[in-house]
DNA sequence: GTCGACTATATTCCACGGAAGATACTTCAA
DNA sequence: TTGAAGTATCTTCCGTGGAATATAGTCGAC
């Protein structure tokens, strides 16, 4: 156990999830026609029934400017619908069409096993889930912070 | 030791990612007036004498018309150069100014000193070797089937 | 009741990446 | 020698995210 040299690990780390990401698009356009960004706002505003543009903005840690046109795109696919909050006039709630739901279970098995293959697939069930406690410790280290969320 | 749950290992890891890039850019640009990948190019161009517009496509995963795009920015801020390759004259060479030399040596401290806040000091030394060794298996595997690198 | 501080979203301009196509160059088989 | 296939980079158009600003709405102190 030497001292870890933590601009290489960086390095892995990010380029590991740029090829990661890119490949999960790759295979979720040509089958489904989405992105890896749509997929994961539909799978979260799909998990909720009150999910608001700022709630998207802090799970994805993007601005909330760039949330709000990146839902308009998903409305204008036709599958995301905005409707008034009751409780607040200032927000709107989102929720998925119909379609968007349909495109949501369709594309989730894809999704899943891009990941078996490529996240689980060459790592012992005990390197991964040793993987999968440590990057959740750092995301909650990072996030408790608020390190690293976008202003506008 | 259980099933891992993918799909919530995977949200993690890109939302771990995502701040951590977007932390280390806050810094940089605070302190130096660069971003993340512009750190990261100039690293890599620092690193070697025979650095093509191609050769950094490749290590980042990005597309080629997009990296030389990027070599232009960095060009036209006065810390990378082109120069002519005398054994292929469709590619040219890339290097480092003064400027970008001096900017490099200065950054440096405020990148390593940010990934031992937000990734070291999470963790324990052990976590962090395991954590290590894991991320750069995942990364030859993608890197060794070609997975996930962009095609312009 | 009012008003200031804060919240929530949309819009605009710009940076940066993807994909496709254009152009220049290299290599090797015929 | 030549030409086809492949290589290397640049350019264009578009998608997507960041930051700043504008606008509308909420809430609590005074």
């Amino acid at each position: 156990m030497g001292v870890t040299d933590l601009a290489q690990a960086f390095s892995d780390l990010v380029r590991y999830e740029t090829r990661l990401y890119n490949a999960l698009g790759a295979r979720l356009k040509a089958e489904h026609g989405l992105s890896t960004g749509q997929y994961e706002f539909l799978r979260f505003i799909g998990g909720r029934d009150d999910c608001r543009v700022n709630d998207l903005a802090r799970e994805f840690a993007i601005a909330v400017g760039a949330t709000s046109k990146g839902v308009d795109r998903l409305e204008a696919a036709g599958w995301v619908a905005r409707r008034p909050n009751p409780e607040n006039r200032r927000s709107c709630l989102l929720g998925l069409t119909d379609a968007g739901r349909q495109l949501l279970d369709a594309a989730t098995p894809t999704f899943e096993d891009e990941l078996r293959i490529r996240l689980a697939g060459p790592l012992t069930a005990a390197a991964l889930d040793r993987l999968a406690s440590t990057v959740a410790r750092l995301r909650s280290t990072v996030e408790d912070a608020g390190i690293g969320q976008p202003t506008g």
